[in-house]
DNA sequence: CTGTGTTTCATACAAATGTTTGATCAGGTG
DNA sequence: CACCTGATCAAACATTTGTATGAAACACAG
């Protein structure tokens, strides 16, 4: 590890994590070879190798970095004026996450990778898990317990939270954007999407907290597991 | 194609089938060699040659048989009594699909592909959209339109399915069985679940539906994209 | 210049895997 | 029985692909 020539040091090792990256997100970890990604990054096939120690590797790095765009978007997403209300923040939650996922941009690479891991696990799929989504599920879930009066360790809260994020990452699959006019998300429609998706939700929660003296006392069948 | 013996004639072309839809759904298309197919099958290694021409005959074959079985559930989803409310309809169907795609059973194939297809889509991706996505969308949506009062060319009521539909499937993700406590779905907590999703939605579309005289004119934006 | 450590390169290797092939077997038919 | 047709089999083939290797190129210090 010389000293002598930074940009140019790590320039084949940054070239190769952003040619993998991209690739990993168009094709996935298994239709794409060593060599396609060493050839977009202009490097030699041995680079991996020597970078890496392996594809795996070069992988789980290429992870990281979207892990880590992952918890920054989350910040970014959770970050609200002190004094904002439980409703304001929540809809700059979707809005803002579910622009960080949807985007075609770079950022996109999260959501879609995610989508992959989420389909086909690789041996990383744990440290996603553990790293970049329950942080965010937890952060969600008091939102949620906030918004709707209910306890954090209410069933029901944690159901919440999965409709809501089940409707941020489903719309970022390639089915939704199948069902969509154009074929693909537009910032307009990204935009007109979350704004639904923050109206639905917000009345969604209230209703499933509201069932609390409604007949759906039945609801509480979910502790009903240790019958 | 002799006419001899019909149960010894299918069967190995049936166990193939059989082996090969467990092992798509466990493993996934490249996890998968020709070889476990036939090991798990008994039968030799050129049978899936033989009888499917290729790998990827087989497992095109296996996805009709699940888009099969998609529509079949789809249409058993719907199958309401004519004189059931649209929240009625609405709420078995919801609670019918999930139990679908959710279910642990060999039903449950159908959401486990399709969420593979989804992530990364094989060639008959196409088919699988068209042939069973799509059809039961737009059913949905006609439920959609008559819960909202919408017209059903409405862009809300297209993002109120969206929304429906990707809780669904949403909840048959492998990360929605890690944040289940037991890690994985029992029967009592896709019944709570499915529960907790229609009210949810209900609540949802209908909040959705009255944004109508809310400020939400800039909803129209959708239509901005032929600008 | 010479030596040293790092990077890049062409090439080779080994394993996995989809596919093909030609032989063999089994059952029915004339 | 002789013949044919379809099914099964073992073996081989060709390709892809991840990985390893050793030499060459390069940059820089002494």
């Amino acid at each position: 590890m010389s000293t002598r020539n930074p940009t140019v040091e790590l320039e084949t090792r940054e070239r190769l994590l952003e040619a993998a990256a991209e690739l990993f997100v168009e094709r996935g970890y298994n239709h794409v070879t060593v060599r396609d990604i060493c050839q977009a990054a202009g490097a030699n096939l041995a680079a991996v190798n020597y970078y890496f120690r392996d594809k795996l590797g070069l992988y789980q790095e290429v992870l990281m970095k979207v892990i880590e765009s992952m918890k920054q978007g989350s910040s970014l997403a959770h970050a609200g004026k002190p004094g904002a209300s439980a409703e304001e923040r929540f809809s700059h939650y979707v809005r803002t996450f579910m622009g960080h996922v949807l985007n075609n941009g770079r950022a996109c690479r999260a959501g879609k990778l995610m989508a992959r891991e989420m389909a086909d696990p690789s041996p990383a799929f744990d440290l996603l898990i553990e790293k970049a989504i329950r942080p965010n599920s937890a952060r969600v879930a008091a939102l949620v317990s906030e918004l709707t009066g209910l306890p954090p360790a209410d069933p029901r809260v944690g159901i919440c939270v999965g409709c809501v994020q089940t409707q941020i990452t489903g719309f970022a699959s390639p089915v939704a954007a199948r069902m969509v006019p154009g074929g693909h998300f537009t910032a307009e429609i990204i935009d007109f999407v979350a704004q639904q998706v923050v109206e639905f939700s917000l009345a969604g929660m209230r209703a499933v907290a509201a069932q609390n003296n409604g007949p759906v006392r039945k609801g509480r069948q979910k502790t009903s597991k240790h019958r």
